[in-house]
RNA sequence: GGGCCGGUAGCUCAGCCUGGAAGAGCGCUCGGUUGGCAUCCGAGAGGUCCCGGGUUCAAAUCCCGGCCGGUCCA
């Protein structure tokens, strides 16, 4: 990558010198790397070399990957860092980020912009990461790309006035753990220069190779990425990477990655998915060979099942079939495993989001099991990782155990619908057209979602072949064109520029409505205005913000009286907006509208209540997903998979209600961040992520606990009663909950019994008398209807029993004229000229089905006996001022003139049609 | 957040491209057949063609806007 705009002297270490290490270029990829091996000639890593670790000689015993972890976990605790537990795989503390792809995103933003310290200092962790860049490669390259794995990071952060260690100490520990701890020969291990950029941010960076095989990345994280150039941090990080999976890959000596993390899993799913692969000798010279494989290039495939055969003397196709459908495998035991993870973290999945990356990854695990003609549910796949990783590392995993499971068969079911509708869209294609354009698959893949491989199969069913372009995705992704990156909500600012930069220069406002939610008044001394924005030095008026309204009010300054119409937050400066020109005043004394602000503060503690309560009742994968409070009602958005049934809402309402009766205390205290979090969780973060090292922790006793920047009541008594008003889904995945509290539930059932008593005054009927009277209209209605469409059918059939009656001949076939009659619709003329020529296919009818306004329209139709295009009756009337058209046998026209005239016109008309 | 596709009978959908009499299968009602049935035969009921606007003599069909669903991407 960039390692052109580095200076080599930015890799150059004491240690290396020391150690007797030498500098050498890749041949092949024309790196730079270091050795103890004066006779190395590659850079000892994939695609450059095959596979040869298994040949390197270790001391440590077979490692699983738990052991592995250990071992790594260990080794930095005894050299003094301080062990962090994990997060999860969701990055909800990220705005720019949807899955934690490295342990270094754990502390991202907040510590690596030196706004909030870190935990510890130095530290190791073990993250689980989730990547899907490369899904399509898991599986072909053997092991070296997987969705999911674990990486064990030990980082320092180095402030201007705390130094940890840099560069010499971070290379000496890799080079000590995998010489000592692993027992690597020394002259085997091979430091890489390279350059790493992610996240904002970039630095210098050596890859650690062992045999062919990567195992570690070491990354001094020294730039901030602005505007495409680089600034250097005030802050330098220490970030590694080591690759747990690997390491227990490499001392297992197993040939892929997939028998060294799986264990028992590899032989279950071969067996479940019906995948035999008859020569152990196949899979170890592929093995080998997979590190010269590079899977974007279609050539090196080619090339590597090409070695493969050559190396066994065995046919090509054979090799290639049997290791495709080993690699299909391989890919399940991956994407199961990603996806337990994805959804035991609490995704749903969606159509947006984390939520459609759950089922992005559900969708390849299906296709590959549908490839592989397994009789097999993806929920049983899913079901034996929970089995296996929940006794390790995942303790979360048997927690949400049915949850899991439960979304997993939703998914498959799901997918299954929307194949079946694809499948029927592509016969349709097919029959249409017989043969099928590039654009069609992508049409088919990108709205349907259809793949093309399904696509070919069905299409191949109905004998028509069906070419699919090698860079079919290419095209897929050319057709989206440049889209932005997904996450980051910007809220708009509320307030002009220049106010919000005037008040940026002022000193933050002491926050009475924090000090004392229960606070009305204050006097306050002014610390800046501009036109109508004032600001003081401490307010009780709450400013918009976490969901909640601002406060109104007034403030009385020097005699005169101010309205605040709106209040605004920028920093820690509270801006009110005045409904005229502030006059200037040195002190003012200021009053809320408390009757508003009351019902804002049940309103807001209301919505915690339900999301602690919906966290108990649907579980919790419940995450709050959006919420709005005002003083009318409240609105909480949360992800769930389903509007759930009446009988669990009322549930839901009950166990709100039980909580609000039985006056549990609310609690709020300002807590440091890596407390508040230890104690709470990430639950804590249902509304973002503060960027403060303390956090504002609002408690609702034993129900829930959220940061929050809101006014709450002081106990959920003073709630009052909550009633939910509805509940919709608003996008996949997601369902929003409005409520109403306090004196808004009277408001409510008002509203609902005014309404009661206006639909009861348009039946004319009492209130309470409401549902009998309607089920009574419903009922008579039925009888009416059957009685008008009797008396319609019987008016129909007179009349065409009138018009068989005045029927005349006319060139050959017999006319039916029929008058025009008010009340009768189109619809009951055409069904009448329905019989009539349907009873004598040498017949016309002419209908006048409507008339006025100086013109008639004129419907007429004709039996199969009958050989004139009616469409000339169009022409030959054109003249006198007729329009319309039609088919060969009905035509619709428009006449001007009264019913008898029109009807006159096309009769003459029609006599000379047909003598001529 | 964006692109694309769709919304027609209780259900599953065809018709739309190329405007001109609203359809099929299943289900429902009634009658017949059968020892029984996801049997067979016959008849019938059932529609705001998502909503609103536009073009047109004429819109389920074409155009614009909205709502709802699906799908792909980030």
């Amino acid at each position: 990558m960039g390692g052109v705009r580095v200076s080599p002297s930015e890799y150059r270490l004491k240690f290396f010198e020391e150690q007797g290490f030498v500098r050498k270029q890749c041949p092949r990829c024309g790196t730079f790397f270091w050795t103890r091996n004066r006779d190395q000639v590659y850079c000892n890593d994939a695609p450059c070399v095959e596979y040869n670790f298994w040949d390197v000689a270790k001391k440590a015993r077979n490692l699983s990957v738990s052991e592995a972890r250990k071992r790594f976990v260990d080794f930095f605790r005894r050299k003094g860092h301080e062990y962090v537990e994990p997060r999860p795989v969701v990055a909800r503390w990220r705005e720019d980020l949807y899955l934690t792809i490295a342990s270094i995103v754990v502390f991202q933003p907040h510590v690596t912009r030196g706004i909030v310290p870190p935990p510890a200092n130095p530290l190791v962790i073990v993250q689980p990461c989730i990547r899907l860049e490369d899904i399509d490669n898991v599986g072909v390259t053997m092991g070296r790309h997987l969705t999911s794995f674990e990486m064990g990071g030990h980082h320092a952060f180095n402030y201007p006035e705390k130094h940890v260690y840099w560069k010499e100490e971070t290379v000496a520990y890799a080079y000590e753990f995998f010489t000592e701890e692993l027992g690597v020969p020394e002259d085997q291990i091979t430091f890489k220069e390279s350059w790493w950029e992610g996240g904002g941010n970039a630095g210098p960076s050596f890859e650690v190779a062992v045999g062919g095989l990567e195992l570690a990345t070491l990354v001094f994280m020294t730039y901030e990425v602005v505007d495409g150039g680089y600034r250097e941090m005030g802050l330098k990080v220490v970030d590694t990477g080591y690759g747990i999976e690997r390491i227990a890959w490499f001392t297992q000596r197993a040939p892929t990655a997939f028998h060294a993390i799986y264990g028992d899993l590899v032989r279950k799913f071969h067996e479940r998915l019906g995948v035999r692969l008859r020569h152990a000798e196949l899979l170890w010279e592929a093995a080998r060979r997979a590190g010269r494989l590079d899977p974007d290039d279609p050539a090196s495939l080619t090339r590597f099942y090409e070695s493969v055969a050559g190396g066994l003397g065995r046919r090509v196709d054979e090799v290639r079939q049997q290791l495709e459908r080993a690699a299909s495998v391989y890919a399940l035991l991956d994407h199961t495993k990603t996806l337990a993870l994805l959804l035991g973290d609490g995704v749903v999945p969606s159509n947006t989001g984390e939520g459609y990356l759950a089922r992005l990854v559900a969708r390849r695990a299906l296709r590959w099991i549908a490839r592989l003609g397994a009789d097999v549910s993806l929920a049983e796949l899913v079901r034996h990782q929970i089995d296996y990783w929940s006794r390790d590392y995942y303790p979360q995993l048997a927690r949400m155990r049915s949850y899991i499971l439960e979304v997993v068969e939703r998914e498959e079911e799901r997918y299954r619908r929307t194949l079946e509708q694809g499948v029927r869209y592509v016969e349709r294609l097919v029959r249409r057209k017989r043969r099928l354009s590039v654009d069609d698959l992508v049409e088919l893949y990108d709205s349907q979602g259809v793949p093309p491989d399904i696509v070919a199969e069905v299409a191949a069913r109905h004998g028509v072949s069906v070419e699919v372009p090698r860079d079919f995705y290419a095209i897929v992704a050319r057709r989206h064109g440049a889209s932005g990156i997904g996450k980051v909500v910007e809220e708009k600012p509320r307030l002009p520029d220049e106010v919000v930069e005037w008040a940026r220069g002022l000193p933050g406002t002491r926050r009475l409505f924090h000090e004392d939610p229960y606070a009305r008044t204050f006097t306050a001394r002014v610390v800046g205005h501009k036109g109508r924005y004032l600001v003081l030095d401490r307010t009780a008026f709450y400013p918009t913000g976490g969901g909640q309204l601002h406060d109104t009010g007034t403030i009385e300054a020097c005699g005169e009286s101010y309205k605040v119409v709106a209040v605004e937050k920028v920093g820690d400066v509270v801006v009110h907006v005045l409904d005229r020109e502030f006059r200037g005043c040195a002190e003012v004394k200021g009053s809320i509208d408390w009757e508003r602000r009351y019902r804002l503060m049940r309103h807001h503690t209301a919505v915690h209540i339900l999301l602690g309560v919906l966290r108990r009742v649907l579980g919790e994968h419940v995450w709050q997903a959006g919420a709005e409070k005002t003083p009318e009602k409240a609105r909480l958005d949360v992800t769930h998979y389903e509007v759930p049934d009446p009988k669990t809402l009322k549930t839901i309402e009950d166990e709100v209600n039980r909580i609000i009766l039985e006056a549990r205390p609310v609690r709020v205290r300002l807590l440091p961040r890596y407390e508040a979090e230890a104690a709470y969780g990430f639950r804590l973060y249902q509304g973002g992520v503060p960027m403060e090292p303390t956090i504002r922790v609002v408690e609702v006793e034993g129900v829930d606990a959220e940061a929050c920047f809101g006014t709450h009541v002081a106990n959920t008594a003073e709630v009052g009663a909550v009633k939910i008003v509805n509940v919709e889904r608003i996008q996949d995945g997601v369902v929003r909950f409005e409520l109403v509290a306090g004196t808004e539930v009277a408001r409510y059932a008002r509203s609902l019994e005014e309404r009661l008593e206006r639909a009861a005054s348009t039946l004319g009927a009492p209130a309470a008398e409401l549902e009998a009277r309607l089920a009574k209209l419903v009922e008579r209605l039925a009888e009416l209807r059957e009685l008008s469409s009797k008396l319609r059918s019987a008016l129909l059939e007179r009349l065409a029993r009138l018009a068989r009656l005045q029927a005349e001949a006319l060139g050959g076939a017999t006319l039916y004229t029929l008058e025009w009659v008010e009340g009768l619709e189109p619809s009951d003329y055409r069904e009448i000229m329905k019989r009539l020529t349907s009873a004598q296919p040498r017949s016309l009818v002419v209908a006048v089905t409507s008339a006025g306004e100086g013109r008639s329209v004129v419907e007429v139709s004709r039996g199969g006996g009958v050989a004139v295009d009616l469409r000339e009756l169009v022409r030959l009337l054109a003249g006198a001022g007729a329009r319309g058209g039609g088919k060969p046998d009905h035509v619709t026209l428009m006449i001007p003139g009264d019913a008898r005239e029109a009807a006159r016109m096309v009769r003459d008309a029609l006599a000379r049609l047909l003598a001529g």
